[in-house]
DNA sequence: GCTGTTTACGTGCAGCGTAAACATT
DNA sequence: AATGTTTACGCTGCACGTAAACAGC
C-alpha cells in the first residue's frame, strides 16, 4: 500500500468515477483502474461498487476513503511543518511606537498560532525611520498608520484606533460649546 | 513523499545507521541512502546528521520521525481492519440450553467488544446434538460442559458453574440428615 | 585500517499511456 | 448508441543491486 494508491482511491470515490478521478490525479483512466485494482488485490477487498454510475464505496471503501484522508492531511502536515522548520524564517516587523501596544501584541499573539517556527523580531519607532528601515530591507513590514507609509510598499488596513479628544469639564463650559 | 521513504527514513533513525535501517526494511545500504536523500531533496530538510555513529536525526527529523510512525500505524491499522471487513466471518456457536444464560451472555458481549465485524449465529440443542453439529461444520465452536463433548475436538474450561441440591425444609428434618 | 556512507553504473520491475475490447444503461 | 470500465501491450522512469570511491574514528 502506497500513497499515491490511497490518492488515486480517494479521487475516484469522490469524484464518483474512474474517469473524472483520473482526471483529478491527472493520469490516464486505465491507469487509475490498474491502480485501485491493485490496492483491491492486496487487500483482498472490493473498494468501489462499479455496478452503477456513480461508483460507490463500498462498506470497506467507506472506511479507506475515511481513513486515507485522515493519512494524507497527516502526510501534507508534517510536509508542510518540515518545510518551515528548513527555513527558521524571521519576520523583522516595524511598529510605529504610538500604536497601541494592546492591539500590537493582540496582532502578534494571534500570529503566532498560525505560524509557528517563526522568530519575530520587533522594532518600534516613528513613521519616517520605520518606511526607512523597510526601504533597506531591515524590516520585513512595519505596522502603521494609513497615509504615513511610502506609496512604493504594498498596504492593508488591519484595524481602525479611535482617537478622542479630552478637554477639562471647565473649559467646555467656559467657550460655550464643543 | 511515499509510505516507503518513511519507512525507510524510521527504520535508519531508529537503528542509528544506514547499513542497519537497510538490513531492517531489507534492501541494499546504497538503496536506502538515495531514498532518504530524495526524501531531503523533496523536503528540503536534512533529516539525519551523519557526522558521527549512530546518526542521530535533525529537529525536523525528530519531527518527522513521530509523525511518520503515527502515518505508518494509521495505514497498518486500516489495512488490517480492512481485511476483517472483507470476510464478513460468521462465528457459530453452538451453546448447551441448560446453561445459564448469564454466563453465556456475558461471554458473548465480550467477544463482541473485542471482534468487532463477526456476525454470530448463536444454536442451543442439547449436548449431543451440538456436537453433531460440530461434526458436520454446521457449528464453529460449541459451549457445553466438561467431559460431555467428543475427545475429537479440542476443549478448554471457561469458567465452573456450581450446582445446588434444593430440598424441602421438612424433608431434611424427617430423614434425619443431608 | 576499519566501519560506514556516498557515488557510479547497470538492470528489472512497475506504473503509465495508447488503443481496442467489453459492459452497462 | 453513448458513456464508462477493463484488457492488451509497449515504454519510460525509478527503485534497487553491485562495485568502487570516499570519509570519519
Amino acid at each position: 500500500m502506497e500513497l499515491y494508491q490511497i490518492k488515486h482511491f480517494i479521487a475516484v470515490a469522490e469524484t464518483g468515477g474512474f474517469t473524472k478521478g483520473a482526471q483529478r490525479v491527472a493520469i490516464s483512466q486505465p491507469a487509475i483502474s490498474a491502480s485501485i485494482a491493485k490496492l483491491e488485490a492486496e487487500l483482498d477487498v472490493k473498494l468501489l461498487d462499479r455496478r452503477r454510475s456513480p461508483v460507490v464505496p463500498t462498506a470497506a471503501g467507506a472506511r479507506l476513503l475515511e481513513a486515507g484522508k485522515n493519512i494524507l492531511q497527516s502526510c501534507n502536515a508534517v510536509k508542510a511543518e518540515l518545510k518551515t522548520i528548513a527555513t527558521p524564517n524571521r519576520l523583522r516587523i516595524g511598529v510605529l511606537q504610538s500604536l497601541s501596544s494592546r492591539c500590537v501584541s493582540r496582532l502578534l499573539s494571534s500570529f503566532r498560532r498560525t505560524s509557528v517556527h517563526v522568530a519575530i523580531e520587533v522594532v518600534d519607532g516613528s513613521c519616517e525611520q520605520l518606511v526607512e528601515f523597510l526601504a533597506e530591507q531591515e524590516l520585513d513590514t512595519v505596522l502603521t498608520i494609513v497615509g504615513g507609509n511610502d506609496v512604493n510598499f504594498a498596504r492593508r488596513i488591519l484595524f481602525e484606533e479611535p482617537y478622542l479628544l479630552a478637554v477639562p469639564k471647565d473649559l467646555a463650559s467656559r467657550s460655550g460649546k464643543v
